[in-house]
Formats: C-alpha cells, structure tokens, sequence
DNA sequence: GATGAATGAGATTTCATTCAT
DNA sequence: AATGAATGAAATCTCATTCAT
C-alpha cells in the first residue's frame, strides 16, 4: 500500500540505534496510553526531551513509527512465550503458562495496545492493516501448536475446529483483560489464570458420548423438575 | 460566564425523525468503518448527499452524534434478546439463543462499532466513556440474570465467579467475530453458535469431583504413555 | 455603499407594521445586549416566538435591522430631548434638562447600543457608518443650538470652539456611563446630572480675563508655597 | 477530565521575539480597524505574509492575542505618561502634559482600541472583561493621584466626587478623539490640549462662593433682559 | 545529526440567508 | 404571510511533516 523504501537515510550506529530503542519505548507509552489519532509527535519528542524533528530522522512518519511499536510488542510477546513454555509438561500445564503469561504481558501496556491494534488494524486505505495479519499468525502459533498436539495426541477433542478452541481461550482473556480496565480493578492474575483454565478445561476434553448423553438427560429432568415445582 | 444565547432548535416532525434515522444510520457505518477520529463529518454528510451543516442542524456535533450511535445500537441489541428469549426453554436453549443473536447482531456492523466502544471507552479526557458504562451493564444483563438462575437452579458451576463465566461466554464470541473481520470470511452463524455453545457448555457444568480426578488420573496416564512413546 | 432598494416586497398594513415594531424592540434588546456579531438572527426569532425567516420577510438582512434599530434609538432621544426642552427657562436649566435626558435614556440600554455604535461606526467596508454621521448630527443639534445661543448672548465664553464646549458635555456624560457599566454600579442620575452641570458650568463661564489672572496668580504663589513647605 | 497532552512550547530567543512584536504590531493594526469579531487571523497572517499557522505558533487562540495587543497598549500609555510627567511643576502643567500625551497615544490607534475595549469588555461569558479592570484602574492612576493631590493642597475644588473630575477629563478627550475619527479631520493636538484644559481649569478650582452667587446674579439679570430685548 | 519554526491541508462548527411548502 | 430546514461560506484551530540553519 504505502511506500516502504525510504527516500530518507536513517542513522546507523550503537548511537542510532539508542535513539530509535528510546523512541520506540516513548512512543509505546504514548501510543497506548492516547491511541493512534489522540498521540502526537509532539508529545513523544517532548516526553524524550528531544525536537520534533528528530523523530522524522529516524521514522519516516507516524504510521511508520506505530507500526514498529506493535510488531516490537508483538514480537517480545512471541519471544517471551516461546522461550518460557514448559514443553516437557502437561498440555494443561502449558496452557496455564500460556494465559498467565499472556494475562502478565497484557496487563502492562497491553489493553492500550489492544485497542490500538482493533482500531487501527480495522482502518480502511493505506493502514497498518497489512502488518497486522501476519503478526496475529505468529502469534497465535503457540497456542495453535500446543492445542494441535494435543489433538493429534487425544487429548482435547477433535470434533470442534481448532480456531473455535482458540477464540474460547483468547477470547475470554481479552474480555477480562478490557473488563478489569473497564472497571478500574486490579486482577489477581495467578488466580485468574487458574480460575480461567480451571473453567475451559473441561470444555476442551475430548466428550465422552455416553457420559455426556446421560449427563444431558438428567440436567434436563432436573431442569423439567424445578420448573414443574416453580409453576 | 455561560453562554447567553439559546441555541437553534433541533427540528421535530415525522420529516425531521426520518432524516435523523438516516443521519444515524449512515453515521454508524462510517463510524463502524473508520473509528471515532477518523470520521468526518464532511464523510457523513457527502455519503448522505446533504450538505456538512445539516448534520448540525441534527446533532450538536460528532460527539454527541456518535454517542447516540453507539446507544442506539445497544439498544437493538439489548431489545432483540431482551423480546426474543425463550424464557421457558432450558437454559442451554437460552444460551444458544443468546450466542446465536450477538453473533447475528455483531457481524453487521459490530467489529467496527466493537472496536469504537474499546478505543473511545478507554479515551482519556471528556468523551463517551460515561456513556457506555451503563450500556455495557444492561447489555450483560440478560446474560448474568440467566446463569445466575442456573447457577441458583444448581444446573451450573458455583465453584466460580459469574463473571469469569460471562467473560468465557462474551469473549469468544468478541474473538471470533474479530478474526473473521481480520480474514474477511464468513461466518456460518448457525453452527458457530451450536459448536460454541457445544465446546462451552461442559466448562460451565458443576464439576463432579469424582468423575473429574477419575477423568484427570485417566488424562494423566494416557499422556504419559503417549509421551514415553514418542520419546 | 449598499443597496437599499430592496427586490423584497415588505408587508404592509397595520399587521405588518405591528410586526415591525416588535422585532425592532426585541431586537433592539439583543443588540444592545450582544453587540452586533454575537447577536443571531436565531436568538432574536426565538425571544419573539416567531420563525427566524419571518424576520427576514421584514427586513433584508441582520445589518439592515441593526441599522434600523440604531436610528430608532437616536429618534428616540432626539424627540423626547426637543420634546422636553424646557426653551423659556435658563440655559443652565436647559444644560441639566439635557444631561438628565441624556444619562436616564442612555442607562437604559444606552451603553450596549453605544458600544454598538462604536464598534459598528467605526467598521470599513459596507457598514453601517454611512448611517451614523447624519444621525450624529441630529442627535447633538439641540445641544449645539443650546450652546450657540447662549454664547451669541454672552452668556457662555466665546475663546473656544463650540465643538470642545460640546464634547466636553457629552464625553463626560459617556464616560460616567461606561465606568457605571462596567463596574456595575447604580447611578442617581438626578444627582449625577446635579453636579455635572455644577462641575462643568464655570467652565462654560465668559472668562474674566483681570480676574482669572489673580486667581492664577494666587494659586501660583500658594502652591509654590506648599511645594515650599513640603520640601 | 483534563488534556493529558502537552501543548506545543511557543518559540523563545532573539528571531521568536521579533516575530512576537511583529505580529502584535499587525494584530494591533487590524483589531483597532475592524474590532474583535471582524478581525480574522488569515487577515492578520495575510498582512504579515506568513502562514496562519504561524500566528498560532506564537499565540494560544484569537482571544489570548487580542488580550495581549491591548495589554501592550495600555502598557504603552501608562508607561509614557509616568516617565514623562513633569512632577515638579503646577498641577495645571501636569494637567496638559496628561492631556496631550493621551490625545497622542490615542489618535494614532486609540480609537480603534478604545472601541475594541468598550464592545468587548462589555461583552457576557468568559471573554476578557477580566483582563481589563485591573489596566483600567492603572491606566486612570496618574491622573487621579494628580487630582487627589491637587485637591488636598486646596487646589482644586472638593465639593464632588473625584471621579467625576476624572469623568469630566477622560470623557471629552474621548469624545473628541471620536469626533475626529467620524469626521475623518486632523486634530491639532497642542492646540486641543491647551483649549482643553483652558476650558475645564474653572471647572476644578475651588467654587469661591460668595462670587459664584453674584456672577449667577448678573448672568440672570443679563439673560433675562437679553430675552426680554429679543421677545 | 539535531533542531524547531514554518507550513498548509483539513477538521469541526456557526449562522445569515434562501426558498419550497 | 409564515415557516423552518437546508445550505455553504467562512472562521478558528491542530498537527504531521519539511527544511534551512
């Protein structure tokens, strides 16, 4: 969509390459904290005491410079995910990893982040969309990877795609991530990442047609029951 | 101090409604499209055809027009599942009602108006977050009042606070709307609600303890089996 | 400068007119109150309950009536002053007529229409200027017809332009108005009128020369006297 | 509630501060000709040949501008009439130095002002009535310290309110300095002053009372016999 | 390489005026 | 004759971006 090679020539240099990491961190807090549109240059040269131009030195412009601060996120996300997982232990074990982590990471920066990506990834013409996608790929990979082993292994069910057990793992992390921010509220996040996978685990066991049938046959007397003594 | 003047008159009649119904209706696709701050009111009122100051005559600027979008379209939401619930049925008829209505009522337009009640909610600064607070309550109401029926009715888990429970029932469904947006696919929304209500309503099941160490003892061996013979 | 024959067709009649006098007198209010730019077409409409065109039926446009309003006042003042104007009695008598005239007409809306004046007189370009100057004219004849007399007769000093004599009249009455306003205090204009014609009658005075010169003299050598004692 | 970003720093050093007076100087020119709604700052940025950004650069909006311009204004006269008063010298000498001095300041761009501070110092809501009571009472300072004096060293009559002298000095000079803007004619300022205070000196002597009752005697006597010559 | 003042495109908003009903 | 919705011109103000120093 847009012109990635630069007519500009960047600094290069350990010097340089303080500067962008210090932009970058800035402009993350900024970006976070304001979102896209309500962030201005200005604000991120003042919070780094430098001018204005000297951010348009090292990034060709603000979308530029917002989409290197979501990949930089993304990717220490990945890489912290990738390198912490407890790969010899159990699946629920791993999954458990896996939200705290995730729950750990949003947390900071994340929500601001979060929305930044949902507002931003959604925007029509020449967004940053295109760098979104694939981003959202790898980062979902971990957890794509452990739910497919699992799979293969029998150990989850296989009768649901694995894109729907995905969603019902992220899905509710972001909610209550949002909620949490919402709402103004700290989240105890060891608990709530037990409480979490303590809740979907049984959703993503393998269903015991039998069981589940009989199972469903007394819920639904029971449920006849109550009602019958209510009316 | 204030402001001496009154301000013009919005118009009323059955001509003055139709034009604002229009005002809205084209206001909530480009906000759902753009977000907040990228929609102009220039956008709104060239898609309409009318000219930028009619829109004022109707509203008394973008704020407030895009603050009664985003009523508006809660209230259809909240009305829809509110009119539509079949109170008599059990309650996992209930939740596939209530899965399968969001996720109609969300792939219209929701993604978009999703994303502007999370990037604008957060806002700093005067804005729309007082609006959506008690939306966002009435919105899950429904949903709490019936899993806290069957929570009292003893037909699902009260090891749990409710609001994990709406968390991995909403969030999913968030999740999954936005992945289809990100991929631009579509959704068979008659068996995405089945499946989803399918993967979660194990999840949501009292635990019976015994089964579920049983289960766990069972889970565990297997995996180890599997395990020592991969490796 | 503008086009004062007008394509509209004015109403007619004593309906119309009617109409005219009312929106001339709430108009008046507004302008007064506002000042010409802060004034809408708007406010006057809704303070008269009628619709903001009917406004324009009757006149061509917001600068026209603020014109009208403005020779209105002036022939208001004018005609109670000429009206009023105690002819047989002395000139002081008449002076104080005059001032009290003047400060209880002007208290009333006199310095919001003076501002107006003011600010309007004074504005290049199509204004209302034009409108002004005969008006002025008008409006301070009966004093200058006063003064001349009185001079003509000896009565008043002849050494001075009869112009300062009558700016030295009206500038104080103006500025005794304006500080009034502006500090939100109440005037007893029968009091003020007092004491300004007591304040500025010696200064009308014929001047005796032999006289005026020992008082100066007198003066001279007692201040001298005092700077004397003080140093 | 409040902005969470900083505004822009307004540029300081050698070159900003020219730009600074360079821009007052422009504003002052065209506030003093069209007042403060007509002025518009793509006129002043036109007359300066610059950008309108630029304006904004220096200044926060219109209103802070226009406060400035008139700060500056007043600065001006208040500090060229207290270094130039001649202290040593009779009150009436102090009296046509004030006088001439304030004709001057005035004619080159007073008027104007003097209007701009009438129409919007009057002016309801948060406008800058508050910028101006503190530089009126400052403004007024010498003259009114000069007339205290004079009237505690029996100079000057006591019988009326100083403030009503000072009404009677500042109203005609600013009647006259309107005079001479409406009819568009040179003033001649030495000559103005000189006649000015020639015509208002009586007015602030001490009233000798026995001599003001027979000077009345014989003016009633001669007017009542001129009328009766002339009927 | 850093600076930061200048720019200019564009956004929201107001309101006198018109004209079809 | 009255209405009042629609208009569109204009005004203030913001900010990403450039470029001379």
């Amino acid at each position: 969509m847009e012109d990635v090679t630069s007519p500009r020539r960047v600094p290069a240099g350990a010097k340089a390459e303080q500067r962008i990491r210090d932009i970058l961190r800035v402009s993350r807090e900024v970006f976070a904290e304001l979102g896209y549109e309500r962030t201005t240059t200005t604000e991120i040269a003042q919070r780094l005491g430098i001018s204005e131009g000297t951010v348009f030195t090292y990034f060709h412009g603000k979308r530029e410079l917002c989409a290197r601060v979501i990949e930089d996120w993304y990717d220490e996300i990945i890489g912290t995910v990738e390198q912490g997982m407890p790969h010899g232990q159990s699946t629920k074990v791993q999954l458990e990893f896996y939200v705290r982590t995730h729950l750990r990471l949003f947390l900071i920066q994340g929500t601001g982040l979060c929305a930044l990506v949902l507002s931003e990834g959604r925007a029509k013409g020449p967004g940053l969309g295109d760098v979104f996608v694939p981003l959202q790929r790898r980062y979902t990979a971990p957890l794509m990877d452990l739910l497919a082993r699992a799979r293969d292994n029998g150990e989850i069910r296989d009768d649901l795609p694995l894109s729907l057990l995905r969603s019902a793992i992220l899905g509710p992390m972001e909610h209550i991530l949002w909620d949490a921010i919402a709402r103004q509220r700290q989240v105890d996040i060891e608990k709530t990442a037990r409480d979490m996978v303590a809740l979907l685990w049984p959703a993503l066991l393998p269903v015991d047609v039998e069981a589940e049938k009989l199972r469903a046959f007394y819920g639904e007397v029971g449920a006849a029951l109550r009602r019958a003594g209510n009316g």
